[in-house]
DNA sequence: CATGAATGAGAATTCATTCAT
DNA sequence: TATGAATGAATTCTCATTCAT
């Protein structure tokens, strides 16, 4: 009988990677219950047996992953709280930044979510308040903690934290929705593209 | 027979209006070549023979859209130049930018693009550059001027066009595509939401 | 035009005339919409066109049916009141109403109607107030009038009405519903079948 | 070992109630051998065992109800044979009569036997025979036995039978079939539903 | 023997697109 | 030229029944 179960278990992750990449590759409409049961090896009535309908396999999938992309970052952002060199760690910070979120699946994945926001308001809601959101969140902890320590002159720090997020990804992230042919983002390219939004970032809001 | 002619072109129109109005209310998808048809009080056949297929009617509609959406606000920022108080210019056409960009159709159609991004990028490129970048241009265009006139400290214009751009736009924008109640902005939230991003946009490139 | 009209109605019509065919002949929920476009002649599409869905079409054409069901027998009730003979007269209604009730495509709409009363309570009750009841209304009044004239000993003549449609009705009717042979009821039976019912009817309410 | 025949045999009490259960609420085509199994806390293979098939399932459920249906009712007919004041005894035997087939759970047995009479038209048949049918036999029996004590005027008891049981239950039952809301029938309206067929009855076959 | 998976098919409904009138 | 019909396929979901473990 753990036999079982682990069979179970196994099918169902089955799904839901088959169902994750297929999701993220040809977005929600254009995937088909018979495609995904098809991937992962499963007939249709196994998928129906552990997903409700399409549109909860769909959310379930996104909000699945959801953890598992933004919990990482967390944990980069409250070390900025110790570091010695606040001007470098600030540098090393946009630029993990900028290249966690423009990863190729981050990026299909916010299109995917934009695009179907009609049809899943909830799931959209959900999407922007448990990344994004949580992400600026983070970083307003971290801005206001600074800031009580005299090191960064920040009044709102929530405000100061969205600053610095669309200083770093505004441009990038925009292009990148509208264009399809995404390459992992060259580390040659992170200063370039990130250096220049820091700099605004503490001549705003750095010590003098 | 003028009146041939204008009959075909009245058609073709109330084609394009309905299809454009159902298209941004309902999604790529989820708009049916029927529905357009009877909406346009036009018979199937018509709109074929206009268009030659969904995506090319979508298409034509969307770019035909474009220059409406982004020409008007093109004479907004030329007038930038010849503005006396530049700080209390900045923030008026940072109130504008936010507005345009948030009404409604303006996001539904960003949406939209995003997410069929996947099937039509050549779309989405064209938008890209033709509304968003086109933007962006025009303000580099209009800092670099006032760079030269010493009015502000900007080296690289793109570059400071974008750090405005983003400072005003970022996160309202950002929050807009992924909820769906889409509210005309209210005028008492513009200048809170704007007001703060030119403060950081002078802190790094006004003239001390 | 006319031509356009015309053969969109005759489609429709054979729509009708064909799901009409199989629906009593196999039930609700044993016809496919494939098969009675196939049997129509017709794409599923044109089916649809005409029908919103499976369930519009059945209550549409069961509803459609019924007046041409219940009419023509409403006229034979109200002759009763100018009968000479009012004896005789009963016995011919009575053999009349049998022989309509037991035909057995009225036979097998009851069932149907009576099979798929849980999923399309609406459809049933209506069937049964523009039916049996209406039946059961027009030999009220008839009922009511000869009373009037002293004809007949008839206090409530709603309840006189139930009780001679039983009198007559019941078993056989009773029985057909659960008897799939339906046999169009030989004319020798009608009098064995009939005949007592009435006689009870009279010995209760005639006038002696 | 005991415990297992108790335990097989349990299992198959569970499943015929659940599958009565749910038969009798959700009709014949809309319950599905998985909605049964689950409710019997049973795997579909343990019904697929006791039951060859779905049809089989059914019908050994529906013939397994029927003496616990028709029995009792039985008794108190013969009880009629015995009574001192016949016409208060016939009023009493009418009024439970009535009940008995008003029950919501008798009337809707007789809407799923007579709605799935197509597809087993052999149940449909046994279950006339042993429910309706038996009734009337015994009725018969009893009007006969009356008869022959000089008590009632009957010639064929089996047509005195039926002339009684639908001059109770004709309107009501027919009304019942096709009316979703069944409610138990308060107790209240019994005699006012039964009294006149009764008085019609007796008008017939008493002894003036 | 019992559980979950698989089978294999069928149903309703919808769509983009093309004929025929 | 414009209308309704037709095509032909796809999609989601469900089901009764049977294997494999």
């Amino acid at each position: 009988m753990p036999d079982d179960l682990n069979r179970s278990a196994r099918k169902r992750q089955a799904i839901v990677d088959a169902a994750t990449r297929i999701f993220l590759e040809k977005g929600y409409q254009d995937t088909s219950m018979d495609e995904i049961a098809a991937a992962a090896a499963v007939s249709k009535q196994t998928v129906y047996k552990n997903f409700a309908d399409k549109k909860r396999l769909f959310t379930d999938i996104i909000l699945g992953t959801l953890d598992a992309v933004a919990e990482p970052f967390g944990t980069e952002i409250r070390a900025l709280t110790d570091a010695g060199d606040l001007e470098k760690a600030l540098h090393e910070l946009a630029g993990r930044y900028l290249a966690a979120v423009l990863q190729p699946p981050v990026i299909r994945l916010r299109r995917l979510i934009i695009g179907e926001s009609g049809r899943l308001p909830e799931l959209a809601r959900t999407y922007y308040e448990r990344a994004p959101e949580r992400t600026l969140t983070r970083l307003a902890e971290c801005f206001g903690e600074l800031a009580e320590r005299g090191v960064l002159a920040v009044e709102d720090p929530m405000l100061a934290a969205e600053h610095f997020a669309f200083l770093i990804l505004g441009r990038p992230l925009d292009r990148a929705l509208f264009h399809g042919q995404e390459q992992p983002l060259a580390p040659a390219d992170v200063v370039r593209l990130t250096a220049p939004g820091v700099r605004v970032f503490l001549a705003a809001y750095g010590k003098h």
